[in-house]
DNA sequence: TTGGGTGGCGAAAACGATTTCGGCTGACTT
DNA sequence: AAGTCAGCCGAAATCGTTTTCGCCACCCAA
């Protein structure tokens, strides 16, 4: 067991040159002759030589990480997004240092300062849905090290990116299609509407209907903090006994959509023909379920890759010292129809 | 836009002191006088100064990073585990290098040298199932850097711990119960049997019919190479016509046995009336689709917490030089009986 | 007064790769 | 023959922390 690993000195002493032409010769510097470029990684390779990417870090002042901040890794969404990520990073040679905040403000402040301090390269973040207060986020592009925000963001910072879905017409598209599809009282189960997404997801909810000429009802709406299958069975069987009866759910998301699916099917009801429902997300159990479930597409692995791609460009930008252009791209959702919303 | 981040050295001169009385300082050590402690932090606060752990990593030989590879993030199970090594990570001062192999062998050995380079103090890793040769990982034990494997194991590495689960015992419980459920023609539906995981799950199934006196019938197998919702309501198109009919299924997965759930109910069969189905791992899915679906519970967010904090006491016993004691943890599995099995 | 402690701090050497200056050949020009 | 230039390479500084010595002043005991 060799504990040590082998150095750029160490091959130069074997070779019986500088660390200087080493190091150049692995880089294939034009200055090295061939015959020297060709001891080296002979030797390079038969010692297993690693590069100490710490040390050459150290100097170049560059990690080649990129670090992520997410609230919540087991959820599909995210893990899709989390994909994207590290496909393209992984493609331009970066590597990536994952945190997950748990939704709590506190420990995305501990995460995001501990991957300044490990001196990323560049820092991908979906916001919480309380962190209210942005300073350690400015922290970075204080420090010039860029930031690009996706899902979940903030008009409070101003000098980033963002890549986010179009929540509202994504919902907007949703009812209106319940609405084709002959619904009149729908019903919507929301997330905090605290946060930016499910505000805008009540909100095209509530043009669509307006749009139709429905009137709005506040008693057909059901914010949850808690995102769950039980607690979506819990509204759904509050929902069956509403008179007069709905026809259409829209929920935030798709597991909310199969709880009410389900606590809905247990007091009797049928879907799609008593009831139709549409979920948000469009998740892998989507069209698992028994009937296939209706949703809005969320390209989480396209955003992943976007995001990623932005970041990398500002990264080289800032090295480079060139202008950063900021975007804000809003990727379109799509309709998926499945048998749950059947006329 | 301060580009520059503050430095130990910045301190230092602010203050008219040495570096050395700065990091000791900030440190605690007990040699420095409480009024220079003060004046010390004090400043530090007042400039935001963050350690460069690139240098002090450098020094220390120690990245506070642990590396994880795994084969795909976008699956349930891994997401549960990934969260359980970075809660434990977390709570130990360490952050998580996250690579997805994609069951790709090349990608594989690749993530695994950037980790290398990177310095991590330590890996995680479920091996891909087409990997055959590990000499990838058997250099960082060569570098005296601590490596636990998860889920997906080898024999060819001794010297190593690793955390799994029983998936034999898994398997005949589910089986076992399908049987006490009345089953007599029971039917499944494995991964490839190239990995270990599945080749024990399908050990087990052929044990429990055994064990009940029940013949075993090559037939009734589908091995498949995809994992998919898809492939799995093929194979159960097939499967509903055959002669004499099954009464049960097993299948190596949740989200194969939902597959199959749809396929049989398409072809008329009534769940469990007629097929009874149990599947593996329990997903969040498991109880939301109709019937909820029985399953062999995984604890993978208890199996990354375990995982991940053997490897961390590895690291402390490789640190201060002290002798490592390989472990080997069977996760026992619990069988979730839902509607899918009932009789 | 001298010797021995000790509390508080600094100088400088690490850690390993990169990079800025050059320096030294030998060939070629004028 | 002197000057020029390209081709190859080395010395040493550098990145920011940590840590090993050891210094100096002061106090106390002998």
């Amino acid at each position: 067991m060799s504990k040590k690993q082998i150095r750029l000195a160490d091959l130069a002493e074997k070779l019986g040159i500088s660390t200087a032409t080493v190091s150049r010769a692995l880089k294939d510097y034009p200055d090295i002759s061939a015959e020297t470029k060709r001891r080296v990684n002979e030797l390079a390779k038969e010692l297993n030589y690693r590069p100490n990417t710490l040390a050459a870090g150290l100097r170049k002042s560059e990690t080649r990480i990129i670090g992520v901040i997410i609230p919540e890794i087991a959820n599909h969404f995210f893990a899709k997004v989390i994909k994207g990520i590290m496909e393209v990073a992984y493609r331009e040679g970066y590597n990536v240092m994952l945190c997950q905040s748990d939704e709590d403000y506190e420990k995305e402040v501990v995460d995001a300062r501990a991957l300044l301090s490990s001196r990323v390269d560049g820092l991908i973040v979906s916001i919480g849905n309380h962190t209210h207060d942005f300073s350690h986020f400015s922290e970075f592009l204080h420090a010039g090290i860029p930031l690009v925000f996706f899902d979940k963001t903030t008009p409070e910072i101003e000098d980033c990116s963002q890549v986010i879905i179009d929540d509202y017409a994504g919902a907007f598209q949703a009812v209106d299609h319940l609405i084709g599809q002959g619904c009149r009282r729908i019903a919507h189960i929301g997330g905090s509407f605290e946060a930016f997404t499910f505000q805008n997801r009540l909100n095209g909810y509530k043009d669509a209907l307006k749009k139709n000429g429905i009137a709005f009802d506040p008693q057909l709406v059901f914010p949850s903090e808690k995102l769950t299958i039980q607690v979506a069975r819990e509204h759904a069987e509050h929902m069956a006994r509403i008179q007069p009866p709905i026809d259409g759910l829209f929920a935030a998301t798709d597991l909310m959509a199969i709880g009410a699916m389900n606590g809905l099917k247990s007091q009797g009801l049928k879907i799609p023909q008593d009831v139709k429902i549409i979920g948000f997300s469009n998740w892998e159990m989507a069209e698992a379920v028994d009937p296939p479930l209706s949703s809005v597409n969320q390209p989480g692995y396209e955003m992943g890759k976007i995001t990623t791609e932005i970041l990398i460009r500002e990264i080289k930008a800032e090295k480079e010292e060139r202008e950063i252009v900021y975007e804000k791209i809003v990727l379109q959702t799509e309709l998926i129809s499945r048998e749950s919303t059947r006329k």
